[in-house]
RNA sequence: GCGGUAUUGGUGAAGUGAUUAACACGCCAGAUUGUGGCUCUGGUAUGCGUGGGUUUGAUUCCCACAUACCGCCCCA
């Protein structure tokens, strides 16, 4: 039997509802404030996510999903969505009115990880790009549009934690300082650590092995090696948090595993046992340098992605309401004629949801559907009825049959909305 | 990529080196008639992840592989 390949999911039933509930959640509030959508390709060339996510990373070291195409193109399956957006929005001029982007985006992405519940080799994501303005206010209005949507889905156990790089100049800066401090104690890291000090030396902060001795406790702050302006960014961006009342955490150990973040980071968490350690559902932060980086003119941005599983996860594990549609009505064929599929063919036309057995149950067999799908009315249609010219309609919470006319069947459900 | 645990029907699962693989839910049929959700009765894995091996005999023991899960790494 062929299996599905490992890392991938089959979203169904459950799972499969409370999806396409976050989609319809994402479409929904992104239209409120005011993005647009956007769809970019699954895979690009592979040199974009080597420039755009970072040579140093483990994303494109050891993560990707890379293959090369009959015309020995290079080409790897988008493992995140940032640096094919800001491809798209260089190659397509969006900056060429000057104006601010606010794009969205939904859909798969891939990474060559050894899965566990919560990770994935493909998994969703849904994610904001927001182009052309470098503004406290944006970075909060990102990070308050993140928590609305999450805690608009009924999830409550979030802490945001938040950070800042600093620009480019605090960044190299910190860096080095940083690089000068670990390397002094160079002997007692932990082996990873010791792999990481040249490669990124910030993600020791995040190490829980080092992470509890007193020495990296006590290792320089990012804040403490922002310039001014960094500083002063930083201070404003925690102002427009509170002034839309989102709660914050400062977490100096927060540092992303994407080179192109900049001042301002995020990430939402969920202490969810279920998620175990993958209880980070929501990450992003800002990235001036990226669009120059990708040969574009410098352009500020900020963004973040989410991924789905996780949050279905959640969702289900909270047994949170998912609303979903009523069935109108059930159509119950007693004798098996052609015109019950014809007033379930006109019921649908007209906008009523509704079904039909079509595998010849017995009466109590098609009673049984009836609860199991609990429509609003049960249309019986059976000998006498096809004779008379009428069908009989069950109210499905009081019981209450009627007869009505066959023609008269629309009206009567148009009057009873 | 490294280390560990697991894999029995549609689902949750019990179980044993050897006659019919427990139980529960679900599903199907019947009691039940053109009116269901309750109850009762019956049916429902020629099969215990896949491939080998040990054995008179393997779902059970051994090996390999696959997958899932947990930890590391990393991340949404």
């Amino acid at each position: 039997m062929i299996q599905r390949p490992k890392g991938t999911l089959d979203v169904y039933g459950t799972d499969g509802t409370i999806y396409n509930y976050i989609y319809n959640s994402a479409q929904e509030i992104m239209s409120g404030y005011n993005f647009e959508f956007i769809k970019i390709p699954t895979f690009e060339e592979t040199s974009l996510f080597y420039r755009g996510v970072g040579e140093g990373t483990d994303i494109v070291n050891k993560e990707t999903y890379d293959f090369v195409d009959k015309g020995e193109r290079k080409m790897t399956l988008r493992p995140e969505f940032t640096a094919g957006v800001i491809r798209s929005y260089i190659e397509n001029k969006m900056y060429a009115d000057n104006s601010v982007k606010k794009l969205w985006y939904f859909g798969s992405a891939f990474r060559y990880e050894r899965p566990q519940s919560g990770r994935y080799r493909e998994f969703t994501q849904f994610g904001v790009e927001v182009l052309g303005v470098r503004n406290a206010f944006m970075d909060a209005e990102v990070i308050s549009l993140a928590y609305r949507f999450l805690s608009g889905l009924g999830i409550t156990n979030m802490k945001v934690k938040l950070n800042t790089l600093g620009d480019k100049e605090s960044r190299q800066n910190y860096r080095d300082v940083l690089y000068d401090y670990l390397k002094k104690d160079y002997d007692s890291l932990c082996d990873t650590c010791k792999d990481r000090l040249e490669r990124n030396p910030l993600r020791i902060l995040d190490c829980k092995y080092d992470n509890e001795r007193d020495y990296i406790k006590n290792a320089p702050k990012t804040l403490d090696y922002l310039n001014d302006e960094s500083k002063k960014y930083f201070d404003e961006v925690k102002e427009a948090l509170e002034c839309l009342d989102i709660p914050y955490i400062v977490d100096s150990s927060l540092v992303r595993g994407l080179d192109y973040y900049s001042d301002t980071v995020f990430e939402i968490i969920c202490d969810y046992e279920e998620l175990g350690k993958a209880n980070t559902i929501c990450a992003g932060g800002r990235y001036d340098g990226l669009v120059e980086l990708l040969d574009g003119p410098k352009t500020p941005g900020i963004g973040f992605a989410m991924g789905l599983e996780r949050i279905i996860i959640m969702l289900k594990e909270m047994e949170a309401f998912v609303p979903s549609e009523r069935l109108h009505s059930f159509v119950m064929n007693l004798d098996g004629s052609s015109l019950a599929y014809q007033i379930v063919d006109d019921l649908r036309s007209s906008g009523f949801s509704c079904e039909i057995d079509y595998t010849g149950k017995t009466m109590k067999g098609l009673w049984k559907l009836v609860d199991k799908y609990n429509p609003t009315y049960v249309i019986i249609i059976g000998e006498d009825e096809v004779k008379g010219d009428y069908v009989t309609v069950k109210d499905n919470d009081t019981k209450e049959e009627v007869k009505v006319k066959i023609s008269e069947l629309l009206d009567y459900f148009n009057m009873n909305l």
